[in-house]
DNA sequence: TGCGCTATTTTTGTATACAACTTTGTGGAC
DNA sequence: GTCCACAAAGTTGTATACAAAAATAGCGCA
C-alpha cells in the first residue's frame, strides 16, 4: 500500500504527518528544537514546505512556534494536560451517546476491528501502535455520531493526549484498557446511549487518573526553565 | 492607537486578522475566491505571507483551501451550522458554570464593559461591531473559567458562528439579545453556576432557532454554481 | 452552430535568494 | 576576573524566481 499508489497529498502534509507520528512515538522529545533546514534536508524538501508543516502542527498544538526563534516540540504542562482531558470530558460522553443511538452494524464492525487490532498490537508490545489505534477508536466514534465539527476537536484532543500520555504515563496497564472500549462497543451495539455516555465519562476519568500529574514535566524547555 | 505603536505581530497575522474581519463583516462573500497575488498586492506583502495567512484562516474554517485551486471564503452549510452550535452547546454551558463559580469582581467588570459597548454599538447601528463584542463576551467567559484549551475551541466556534449568522441571519433582533448576556452576568455576579449554565444553554438554543436553517445558502460559490 | 481538442494564459506549489533578527563568540575597559 | 559592548555566525522572516497544475481561449472539425 505504500509503494507508489498515493501521491496526492501535498509535501507539507506528508512532512507534518511524519513529524506528528515521531512526536507521538516520543522519538522527538518535548522541547526539542526543530530546525527548518535540518527537517527540510531530512525529507528532501525546501524550508517553504517545512514551514507550512510546522505551522499546521502548531495549530494542532504538537509544536510551539516562537517568533524569530523557531519551532519546538510541544511540552504540555500539567495544567494543559488537565485541560485537555476536561475538554474531552465535555465533548466525548455526549458524543458517545449520539454514536450509540446512530451506530449501524457496519459501524460496530469497524470499531470492533479497531479493538482487535489494538489488542494484537498490545500483545506484540507495540504500544505506540496500540495508542494510535486507541485514539482512532475515539475519533471513529465521533464520526459515527455524525458530528464532524466535534470530531475534529476530538481528533485534535486525542492527538494532544497521545503526547500527554507519552509524557505523564504512569503505569503501562492504564494505556487505554481495552476493557473500557469493549464495554463501550457493547453498549453501542445495543444502542444504549445512556450507558455509552456513562462508560465514556468514566473511561476518560480513568485515563486522567492513570496519569501522574502531580509534578511538572521532567524535560525542561530550556536550561533556564529548569534551573530558575 | 493605530498610528505607529504596534509593529510586533508578523505580517501573516496582520493579513489573517484583516481578512477575518472582512469575512465576519460579510464584505467578502462566502465562496469568493481569494487570489494570492491580489491579496498580496492589497496588503503590500508577498505571496509567502498571504499563503501563511490563508493557511491559518483555513484552520479556523473561515476559508477553504482547495489543492491546486486556491483559497475560497468558507460557505458553511446548514449541517455545518447546526454542528457548530451543537458543539457550542456541549462546551459553553458547563464552561459558564465554572466561570460563574470563579469570577472575580474584576472579571464581572470586564464583562459588563463588553455588554455596555455592545449596547452602544447596537444603538449606533453598528451591527458588525456588536456581533464582534457579543462573541468576545463568550470568549471572555471561557477565559474566566480558566480553561484555555476550551477557550480556544470556543473562540473558533464563535468566529465560525459570526460567519454563519451573517449567512443565515433571519431577524435582526435575535443577533444576540443582550438580555441573555445581562442575565448571564447577573448569575455570574452571584456565583450561581447552575443558573449560568442554564442561561447559556437557552441562550445558545435561542441563537440557533433565530437562524433560518431550512434551506441552503443563498449565495453560490461561483456564477457557474448559481446558473447551472 | 455546437462540440472537442490543443495551445495559451493564469494561478498555485515549491525552491532559492536575500534581509532582519537572535544568539553566540570575542575583546577591551574597569 | 567580571562585565559590557561589539562583531560574527546562524536561524528565521520575507521576497522573488521557477515549475507544475488548472483554467481559459482559440482553433478545427463534424
Amino acid at each position: 500500500m505504500s509503494g507508489l499508489a498515493e501521491q496526492k497529498e501535498s509535501g507539507s502534509a506528508r512532512v507534518a504527518e511524519s513529524l506528528a507520528v515521531a512526536i507521538h512515538e516520543h522519538r522527538l522529545s518535548p522541547g526539542m528544537k526543530l530546525n527548518e533546514d535540518e527537517v527540510g534536508e531530512i525529507y528532501g524538501v525546501s524550508r517553504t514546505v517545512v514551514r507550512a508543516a510546522l505551522q499546521q502542527l502548531s495549530h494542532d498544538r504538537l509544536v510551539e512556534l516562537k517568533r524569530n526563534r523557531g519551532a519546538f516540540v510541544a511540552q504540555p504542562t500539567v495544567k494543559e494536560a488537565r485541560e485537555v482531558f476536561e475538554a474531552r470530558a465535555l465533548l466525548e460522553p455526549r458524543t458517545a451517546h449520539s454514536a450509540a443511538e446512530r451506530a449501524t452494524p457496519e459501524d460496530i464492525e469497524i470499531l470492533q476491528r479497531h479493538i482487535d487490532e489494538e489488542h494484537a498490537a498490545l500483545e506484540q508490545g507495540d504500544t505506540g501502535r496500540a495508542l494510535h489505534l486507541s485514539g482512532m477508536f475515539h475519533i471513529e466514534m465521533a464520526r459515527i455520531a455524525d458530528q464532524s465539527t466535534v470530531a475534529d476537536f476530538i481528533a485534535q484532543l486525542v492527538s494532544r493526549s497521545s503526547l500527554i500520555i507519552a509524557l505523564y504515563w504512569q503505569r503501562r496497564a492504564a494505556l487505554c484498557e481495552s476493557h473500557a472500549h469493549d464495554a463501550l462497543i457493547k453498549a453501542m451495539a445495543r444502542h444504549d446511549g445512556k450507558a455509552a455516555e456513562e462508560l465514556m465519562k468514566h473511561h476518560l476519568l480513568d485515563l486522567l487518573t492513570s496519569l501522574d500529574l502531580r509534578d511538572q514535566p521532567s524535560v525542561a524547555k530550556s536550561l533556564k526553565d529548569a534551573l530558575t
